[in-house]
DNA sequence: TATTGTTATACTCTATAACTATA
DNA sequence: TATAGTTATAGAGTATAACAATA
């Protein structure tokens, strides 16, 4: 065996440094959590983006692109082609806003809100699988956690 | 004003939904430390996947790229730019393999050992930063109940 | 036949600049 | 002048297929 080779045992904690950071186990678990949400969504022709903005025009029906892109973190331009998909299916709908012709009310439809539900079940389920090796306490601390460090934005 | 507009002070909490799913939390998460990271690592000339590549290569010199690979979960083929990236800037160097000319042991240079060791430092100050709002236990909880999740992989 | 490194390619996500219509 | 929505585009990040060299 060349001696610039390394035994299979060593590769298991070859990224022992990088595992005290906080920040690579976090990607690495958003990683496998997005993998897996990609998969569940697919089923409802959801992506993770359209899923969050479906659930954004649910939860406040008559929010214009502007406000629901500032509530997403995402940008005006990209939302877009969302916005486009979603009211492509008929799941929400752009309406005019009365006293200003350049905003558009973001509306569902009884579809987009039937189909959000469907679909929050199984995000549900989805998490509760991604997060089978921690019990109720321990979900809800990282949760907190999360957005403890949100708070900082 | 029109009846299709909301207040401003319900745009707080417009995804309150989401903001129920540890997953919508950790990549909200995520993205803040991400652009940061971005940000810090810039100064030494590296991304995210370029300075978890070199910590493995200086933690585990003799490595070929497969095994790396499979370490960092990334594509062996999208591997390919990133040891160019290292090698062109001298941080780690491609040595051939004694019984084996397909194979690349990857070792760091003493450039590469002291880029890398400047970068940790600022990588755990930008830690420090972004985890402000977490006392010491909690950074070690969120930690543990990271690896945690990442175990079911 | 299988493996290693590589190239080419495509798709998603994200960021920026500039346009139009309206205010 | 400023804002809302839009278009175009470019840069990352990621995934797949196929190839040459070597085992």
């Amino acid at each position: 065996m060349p001696t610039a080779t390394i035994a299979t045992q060593d590769l298991a904690n070859a990224d022992e440094d990088l595992n005290n950071f906080i920040g690579y186990n976090l990607k690495r678990v958003y990683s496998l959590l997005n993998a897996d949400l990609i998969r569940v969504l697919a089923e409802f022709g959801l992506r993770a983006v359209t899923f969050s903005t479906l659930s954004v025009v649910v939860a406040r029906p008559g929010l214009n692109q502007t406000q629901l892109a500032s509530i997403l973190v995402i940008e005006r331009s990209n939302l877009v082609q969302i916005i486009d998909d979603l009211a492509t299916r008929k799941l929400i709908e752009r309406a005019p806003v009365a006293g200003d012709r350049r905003r558009h009310a973001l509306l569902p439809t009884s579809e987009g809100q039937a189909l959000l539900s469907r679909a929050q079940k199984v995000v549900v389920d989805h998490e509760e699988r991604m997060f089978a090796s921690l019990h109720a306490e321990e979900r809800a601390t990282l949760l907190n956690l999360l957005q403890k460090i949100r708070s900082i934005d």
